[in-house]
DNA sequence: CTCATCCTGATTGTATACAATAGAAAAATA
DNA sequence: TATTTTTCTATTGTATACAATCAGGATGAG
């Protein structure tokens, strides 16, 4: 496995505690590199600012509540503006990976809320995969690298651990919204309900945000 | 001087052919470093999506048409929300510092306008300057981030050179607009102002690219 | 003359070696 | 005991060494 990946993955996965330093040494001796291609690794990780640099190496960046508020409204701008786009230029096919992803969405919240056993990594997967499918079809590979990075940050958290099962059937309804606003070619709508959409993430991320971030 | 910024912008003053491999011993020799520092350097610019990888190492990145139409679109929304919040969160000291940076933005487009000698390396300097000015206002670290790296990419063809007087004038009325709308803390009037303040730039770099990009 | 194949050299990718120093532990002073 | 100074060690930052492979040219066949 590349170096990139699984050490981006470990700081997603918090398997890290918030402002640990990364130990070179270590990560070379797990993925049984030397410490070149890892440093080179890192050196990404830091252009895309989920690590910082301390007086010597770097440590994973520790995300303040503020920090989730500025990424949140950041990613409602971008993203909103996505839907917007994939309203006028999405394809039969992107229309199609939408559909699929969101009927894969609507499967595995079934299953959740009759059975109630846990399928948060699921739903989180499945919401991503829909999330991406837009702004793929948004046409604009720029915005897309963009907000790729942006979307990354919040993940740290894992919030929907934190989502109650209304809420999670509400959020299914949006998703229904906007992929129906995109299909028929309407911009604003899908606009609209896209910017709300993510707007109530952020908000619930921010209520929560002391239960997500202290150690359970 | 550090590898990063040096290759940063040794690749903005087109210092490079379109495409051209970056050697590396090469860059090593010129600054007195080894390989190992470069290619951190290097692995930063392509998480930035300035340099992209090739078969074997990497090339400065080749922009088309369609990158800067898509560029620009980014731009156009990253800045003019911008612009709105700046114009709720600005302090008296972004204020000033706006001021500032118009004030010799002004200065330099007289004398430019008065004796027509070039002054077109310092119009965009200080022009780079009310941007920053304004969206360090906007009090939001990760849209400041993103839209750092977002601006870079069109200093590539330094798109400046190709405007006439006349244009670089209405610039500076349209900069006094949004001045004053966040100012007087008008969000809307300041996000629409610099809406079509930067459409207009990207309207100008669409229309003269062929220009701008062809060998002079 | 054109195209395919095979070599050769140059350049990258990775590993190791060495030098510099931050940070912790130990010692010393008040 | 608390606080400063000193020493030492572990880890980073940089340089070098070696291995892998791509690119371009030479050779040869059609």
């Amino acid at each position: 496995m590349d170096a990139y990946k699984f050490i981006k993955d470990s700081i997603i996965q918090g398997k890290f505690e918030p402002g640990a330093r990364l130990a070179e040494e270590t990560l070379a001796k797990t993925l049984s590199l030397s410490r070149t291609p890892i440093r080179e690794a890192i050196k990404q990780l830091e252009a895309e600012g989920l690590v910082i640099p301390l007086k010597r190496g770097v440590g994973v960046r520790n995300f303040t509540r503020e920090d989730i508020r500025q990424i949140y409204d950041l990613r409602t701008i971008l993203e909103s503006y996505a839907a917007g786009q994939a309203a006028i230029h999405r394809t039969a096919e992107d229309l199609e990976r939408m559909q699929d992803a969101n009927n894969r969405y609507e499967k595995v919240i079934q299953t959740y809320v009759e059975s109630d056993i846990d399928r948060i990594g699921e739903i989180t997967e499945v919401n991503q995969e829909f999330h991406e499918a837009i702004v793929a079809a948004a046409r604009n590979d720029h915005l897309y690298f963009h907000i790729s990075k942006v979307v990354v940050v919040p993940l740290v958290f894992r919030s929907f651990y934190w989502y109650n099962q209304f809420q999670i059937l509400q959020s299914l309804e949006v998703h229904k919204t906007i992929l129906e606003a995109i299909t028929n070619q309407e911009p604003e709508r899908a606009r609209i309900a896209m910017h709300e959409h993510i707007y109530q993430g952020r908000d619930h991320v921010l209520t929560n945000f002391e239960k997500i971030t202290s150690p359970s």
